[in-house]
DNA sequence: CCCAAGGGTTGATCTGCATCAAGGATGCAT
DNA sequence: ATGCATCCTTGATGCAGATCAACCCTTGGG
């Protein structure tokens, strides 16, 4: 247990970034044989990378670019269950299909292992079991962070929110002088949403009041920066450190 | 991995319930350590079980009764993450603390496993730690099953949401005719308030609404009939076989 | 060059749920 | 029996966010 910090990153072979340990102990053998069974994929945005339902015959984290899970009803009600920002691992394994549509958000591109492999791994290397319940459990904890969200916070604390997982996940500091933060908007009005249970246009006034009352600096439709991240904390009503979330 | 089927009950010792397994192979030695680390608490209903960032030394599951997580905002405003019927597991091995406040509903008696050795055993025993990965990813799940209900549903689908979980798992077949299912609500309207993103009034008026319309039957303020549980179902808009919720 | 499609903004209006408020039922302590 | 606390119900009113609708901007294709 604990093998590795919770979110320590390691260098994954050639990955481009950084991204969390799914081999607990990087550098060991572990490693070299996930590198054996690893390939990559590309999507472009809008893709579907996975139905649900559908059987899903990889698991692998996400090395560029944001992907999706939703979960829609009958009426065509939909709601964003999980976010994947680089480094957030995808899959389940010891599951046949997945439970939700994966979608690209934006292009893509995903560090993937065939699941019979991996989990044959897996099951002659405890650690990596170990580490995969860590990051399962972080998963649960942001999860349930989201249900505060989305069961009691209002319009404007919901946006607030969102916004400050993206600025602590995209950790660009600040360019101009009085900007604390600053990135691209990975997600169309619309996906925004999908994710904080609401219309589009109330989130595209909610973004507008943020916006005139300074807490963001939108430049085009997606780009924002943040003069003060402790303000949009707190527009956010964050208790929380900030954890576990996403 | 998947040493179990999902959602597979086996006889630990002197439990009064089949509980879902920790130990994957039961029957075998493992069940036998895990007897010698075990011991039962009991609480009343209303009382604290852990407060959030507190040290939780111990894991287990529920044996009778219920248990809430429950994350609350500075300004009070709180949000119920997690219900925990007979044989859900409570704890985060691995974890110093817990992320929420656990409380009891009603009376309450754990099946409790002192952290240290049930840590020590996990790392010597593979299949408890993929069973407790199961058992994450099955919380995972309705997690984010209940996201859909938190961000999604009218107040009459959550409330429907609601009851048609607490039917499904507390399985006694129809004792009247014409009634298929039939229970005792665990929690005060208030309670079921803050699983549901909603207020007490509107939890009360729709509890009114649904006994008006004939869905539920109720006798008193907590027993609950459900003379059909297709149309409970449909109230709440249910798209999902109810897999895996709770 | 024009047109269509996708993404975004903003205004007017409607409505579901929150809020405020009063009162009923039950149980327990004195 | 009386008082008080907890839990629940129901009514009146208000408001945040949904809905309906118009319009802007950008991009890309014929």
């Amino acid at each position: 247990m604990n093998t590795l910090a919770k979110n320590t990153l390691v260098k994954c072979g050639e990955c481009p970034i950084r991204h969390r340990a799914v081999c607990a102990r990087c550098e060991s053998d572990e490693l070299e044989r996930l590198e054996s069974i690893k390939y990559y994929r590309n999507f472009e945005a809008g893709q579907t990378i996975v139905w649900s339902n559908d059987k899903m015959d990889f698991v692998g984290s996400v090395v560029a670019g944001v992907a999706a899970l939703t979960q829609t009803m009958e009426d065509g009600r939909t709601q964003m269950v999980g976010l994947l920002l680089p480094s957030d691992f995808v899959g389940r394994p010891g599951r046949e299909g997945s439970a939700y549509d994966v979608t690209a958000t934006t292009d893509l591109v995903m560090c993937c292992f065939r699941k019979k492999p991996f989990e044959k791994m897996m099951a002659e290397t405890p650690h990596i079991a170990h580490r995969l319940l860590e990051m399962t459990l972080d998963e649960l904890d942001a999860a349930r962070e989201w249900m505060l969200v989305l069961g009691r916070k209002t319009a404007r604390e919901k946006i607030a929110s969102l916004l400050a997982i993206i600025a602590r996940r995209d950790p660009r500091p600040g360019l101009s002088p009085g900007v604390e933060a600053s990135f691209e908007l990975p997600l169309t009005r619309e996906a925004m949403a999908d994710y904080l249970g609401l219309t589009l246009e109330t989130v595209s006034r909610q973004m507008s009041a943020l916006k005139r009352d300074g807490v963001i600096i939108l430049e085009g439709k997606r780009h924002v920066s943040v003069p003060d991240i402790s303000r949009l904390m707190d527009e956010a009503g964050d208790d929380s450190d900030g954890g576990y979330l996403v």
